[in-house]
DNA sequence: TAGCCGTGGTC
DNA sequence: TGACCAAGGCT
């Protein structure tokens, strides 16, 4: 543990902190859970409305756990990746089975529910449970590749290195460990950011590695760009759109009219089947599932 | 483990 | 303008 680091940032997010709903004082564990899933690859703007609607409908796991999951698709909206919102549900209803009621507060239980990976487990449990957790998410990797390696962008896959750093800087008392997850997040979300750095308003701009090295860029493998035009990823979209936008099950039709390609519009329908996220009806109509 | 899984904003 | 990016997880 380094004060001299941790520090300056726990004073800097005291004063810089984004007022965002599931870091208010009554923010249940519940909405803390929420959001992380719909932050995950989703950015906070987008997130907010749809945040908002979710607990205003779903306060409690149990409420959503009560209803069909295609109902869950519907409000998810076009946060992207619905799958999420699958899982989300199913989630819910591990959460009234298994933990009557209660979202988990450790890390095993957590990650235990689906959806939720090593990251989610750890900042659920920190942020709603003011654990002690090493919290590596792409905002933390990235701060802590400038800060401490001197490198502009993290490996491509999290390495055992990178834990092993972020568990050496977690300050020692669990509340003071979860402000300090919070606080490197938000570092890097509002400064230490991927395309331009504010490098003039970084409070440890004076310990920085990756400063100290006169900014060096980034010199490893091509960072993968995702095109997305023409993808199975677009069809599906497109796809469950419809069901989404639609009052109640819809003719086949009314799919085939949003991809021309036939071949990879069924391929794109089957897997959305079987992901579960599309309910082919009895009677040749499609359905969000029940 | 690399590839897959949505969507929209930014520069 | 199009490539890059945004609080990942799963297989």
């Amino acid at each position: 543990m380094s004060t001299a680091i941790t520090d300056p940032i726990l004073d800097w997010y005291d004063e810089h902190a984004r007022d965002l709903p599931w870091r208010a004082p009554d923010a249940t564990p519940w909405g803390v859970l929420v959001s992380e899933i719909m932050l995950q690859q989703t950015p906070v703007a987008r997130v907010l409305p749809v945040w908002h609607a979710w607990m205003e409908r779903w306060p409690t796991a149990a409420a959503l756990a009560a209803e069909p999951s295609g109902e869950a698709v519907r409000a998810w909206g076009r946060l992207g990746y619905p799958r999420r919102a699958l899982r989300l549900h199913a989630t819910a209803t591990a959460i009234v089975e298994r933990h009557d009621g209660e979202v988990p507060s450790s890390h095993e239980a957590l990650l235990d529910l689906p959806g939720i990976g090593a990251y989610t487990a750890a900042a659920v449990a920190s942020f709603a449970y003011r654990q002690r957790h090493a919290v590596l998410d792409t905002n933390v990797r990235r701060v802590l590749a400038r800060l401490c390696s001197a490198e502009e962008y993290p490996p491509k896959s999290q390495t055992r290195a990178e834990v092993r750093l972020a568990e050496s800087l977690l300050p020692l008392d669990p509340p003071t460990a979860a402000r300090w997850s919070v606080a490197v997040m938000e570092l890097g979300a509002l400064v230490c950011t991927a395309r331009t750095p504010r490098c003039v308003d970084c409070p440890v701009i004076a310990r920085c590695a990756w400063q100290r090295a006169g900014r060096p860029a980034y010199d490893g493998p091509p960072r993968r760009g995702q095109t997305y035009a023409g993808t199975d990823r677009q069809c599906r979209g497109r796809l469950l759109a419809v069901l989404r936008d639609a009052e109640g099950p819809v003719a086949k039709p009314a799919l085939d009219a949003v991809w021309s390609d036939p071949v990879q519009r069924e391929r794109a329908l089957d897997a959305l089947v079987a992901d579960g996220l599309v309910d082919p009806l009895d009677d040749g109509r499609y359905a969000l599932p029940a």
